[in-house]
DNA sequence: CTTGCAATAAGTTTCGAAACTCTTAGGATA
DNA sequence: TATCCTAAGAGTTTCGAAACTTATTGCAAG
């Protein structure tokens, strides 16, 4: 039971953090530059983050995906137990939380998951769709070949799960997950806009949370996204204008039949 | 040298009313509270918010006053002496900033106050107004006479200031700051879009660190600000629709202003 | 049965110390 | 002089316990 040495667990694991709210040019991009193996580098790659940070990555992610359920208590007895990190620790990355809209705080209650509704998805929706349309626009016409380079491997990517079979993709939605964020990051990953960026990623996520309520209660044409989203690709590649009416009726589209969900409520 | 009793330094009046420029130093008074077993102090006052939540409105107001200068070390050695806080506190404050974009976190080199530049100073302007603008548009649609009443009460508060002279405009600049805020926040009070209202909020404050850049070098027309706010505060209530033209000409206008003086250095 | 009110339990918030990391200074070696 | 190694110093990150607050229970009185 007790641990006399405290060992900051480093398990090497590349997840590395990527926040919502990223800003910095810590861009996947970056051609990692070799160095000579005889020199002692003071960190190997780029910094994966402090627990703590990965903890924040983790603690987003288990929201997202609904394995705390909207309005759900969150107790620090439980969540050190979980996570088997401190108390300050925790209270520090749902902190951040709170910031991005995830959780709630109220002062001597705790920490709660923030709710879901429907004109919640609405609003959450009509933001996202526009910023991913104008950072979208802004990538088409700043984008280099690496851009372009980079969008059609990341569709390629995510075109190997979604033309699994249903069972299978089932299976894989975590991954299904990682890589359709990929997939949008791409496209838009050329816009030069650093704040349009961060609030496009700060609207993604919390999107992605009503799209977790799609795929846990059914599937919704499955076979669709992947034509939809090879449509997208295949647009902004060619510089097309009409990639971002594409995108949009893509986003809304799937807004919509989650908001048909949630009226049931 | 230690404290065995932990005694929550707790000033019985209104705390922040007046933000004070002056924290530090020696000013923490000495208030014994006793505590008896069989008194109970149920009905102090109506209970502020935590001391952590407190906290983050201070420190994010010394970052927006520049008290801490951008790219300024936060050390915490320094932090627990200024606000009488422990560093876990600090921590979770520091953390919410992250998210906020005031701040950064850099692992294993702890936080420092996020940089300001002339390109961020136009992304931020841009979003601003897109914000406000439709913000305000909403707002002028679903107004009611107490919206109404409210922006009338808050010019009028504001132009208690902006009507001064130059000097004592500049002594009760906080003041100015304060009412400007809720003159721009009665404005779109009654926009039903949550989501927006809170982008909005977050390029406010990130608008306001530059904004008072051109406060603390120089001052900028003083009588045309008050004659555009009073524009845009009797085509707000006229339900005018060009209100919203006003709204972006008064912020860009503030923002070029001060982009003239980023780009020396 | 309901209400009021202690006493207890459960949970939150704060704090400082210890573990850990990065930087710098000093000195030995070639 | 330049380079490498070590150690001390400064600063950061984590953790759990103690102080504090809210919720629950138990019990007596109306």
């Amino acid at each position: 039971m007790k641990n006399p040495v405290r060992l900051h667990a480093r398990i090497g694991n590349a997840t590395c953090a990527q926040s919502a709210i990223d800003i910095g040019g810590s861009g996947s991009l970056n051609i990692h530059l070799k160095k000579s193996p005889k020199n002692v580098e003071p960190r190997d790659d780029d910094a994966s983050l402090s627990s703590g940070q990965d903890l924040l990555t983790r603690l987003r992610a288990d929201i997202v995906k609904h394995t705390f359920a909207p309005e759900t208590k969150l107790k620090f007895s439980d969540l050190t137990e979980r996570y088997g990190l401190g108390i300050g620790t925790l209270r520090e990355a749902l902190s951040q939380l709170v910031s991005e809209g995830f959780v709630t705080l109220e002062a001597g209650k705790g920490f709660r998951v923030a709710p879901v509704s429907r004109r919640d998805l609405a609003e959450v929706t009509d933001h996202y769709i526009a910023f991913e349309k104008r950072a979208l626009a802004q990538s088409i016409a700043a984008g280099d070949d690496e851009w372009e380079t980079r969008i059609v491997a990341a569709f390629h990517s995510l075109g190997i799960i979604e033309d699994l079979s249903w069972a299978e993709r089932m299976r894989r939605h975590g991954d299904w997950v990682e890589r359709h964020r990929l997939f949008h990051e791409a496209l838009v990953a050329a816009c030069p806009d650093r704040w349009l960026l961060r609030l496009r990623s700060l609207m993604f996520y919390q999107l992605e949370r009503y799209r977790f309520l799609s795929k846990m209660n059914r599937e919704n044409s499955p076979s669709r996204k992947g034509t939809e989203h090879r449509a997208i690709m295949e647009a902004t590649v060619a510089r097309d204008a009409k990639a971002t009416a594409l995108l949009e009726q893509h986003i809304r589209e799937t807004s919509d039949s989650i908001s048909g969900m949630l009226s049931k409520t």
